[in-house]
DNA sequence: TCGAATTTTCAAAATTAATTGAAACTAAAT
DNA sequence: ATTTAGTTTCAATTAATTTTGAAAATTCGA
């Protein structure tokens, strides 16, 4: 397979990966092609590469920069703006995980702990299976924000070594 | 704040959940309303619980039993199907990542290996960026199949004392 | 075998989400 | 101060997804 060929194989399959995880296609697609650029590159390289208007790169970039996946580059003597993507995978992958921890996981927890609290006999039924399936979630969920928590700090080498031995 | 009040907070919130994760609102609303229903329900009780229409009602409720969340039901002496969800969070969760894992990890990972062959000079840093990128990918995610793979085999307990161990 | 109860299908309608493109805005250069 | 290159916004459009509901199919009891 040709290289142009293969990079567009993996923006579009990035894409359709994206859309399986409530991410947006393009916003998907202009990530992949940053992530496999040599080099920075422009709102107009992304528009023509991608063929998108302008204002839909323009506020998928947007998007991105704000999940901290893109960073604005400004080279001295041009104008434009450039833009790059994380390329070590391992932190792209810790700075999702942190950010949907924080816009999903958090709120979830906090409404969990509310509902935990619905009045009523525990004795009956209706409430005594409400109130354990929101109690089971909400300690595998707090389980799991620890976890992330720590993954988010831990380094590539010390994750993949560390689980290897756990899980095992 | 009162059971029923509280019961149609979960199911909508469980929803929008579901939205962020690429699941549709309806199939998670219906998921919500059978893990804290103390009973199984009809087609006609989820149909009237949700105010959706009976065909949605049953394409959703056929697709949670395609991700193996929900089981039909028949009660002896009875017409009509009853369907209810798996409570136990756990066996809930390993279920999604098995069939995520499946349906979207094991071909993006198929997918990278085809890529990573791709023609071209490895000094050509337009190739080198891409292979690399490609590469770095695939073992994050081959680790991440691994982790996964083992995990859907453990026990709830071993998994929270185990994790609790490592991630300190 | 027939008929009533129940489930399933799917084309059309409704809803929601993404995209465009032109105008407004901003900031650097002359 | 004005022009120009570049960026951002957002109302209108287009596309994608979800939902409906009535008809068809199926299942079970009489």
């Amino acid at each position: 397979m040709k290289l142009i060929e293969a990079k567009q194989h993996f923006i579009s399959s990035w894409g359709a990966f994206g859309t399986h995880w409530g991410i947006n296609r393009t916003m998907a697609q202009i990530h992949a092609l940053l992530l496999i650029s040599s080099d920075p590159l422009t709102q107009d390289d992304i528009m023509e590469e991608l063929t998108i208007s302008r204002g839909n790169t323009n506020m998928n970039i947007r998007e991105l920069i704000n999940w901290g996946l893109v960073d604005r580059l400004l080279l001295s003597g041009e104008r434009k703006e450039y833009f790059t993507a994380e390329k070590d995978i391992w932190k792209v992958v810790k700075q999702i995980v942190k950010e949907r921890k924080k816009r999903e996981l958090e709120p979830m927890l906090q409404l969990l702990d509310k509902l935990e609290e619905v009045e009523g006999d525990k004795r009956d039924k209706h409430v005594k299976s409400f109130v354990d399936t929101i109690s089971g979630i909400k300690k595998l969920g707090k389980q799991a924000d620890r976890t992330l928590d720590t993954m988010i700090k831990a380094e590539e080498s010390w994750f993949i070594s560390s689980l290897m031995k756990v899980f095992k």
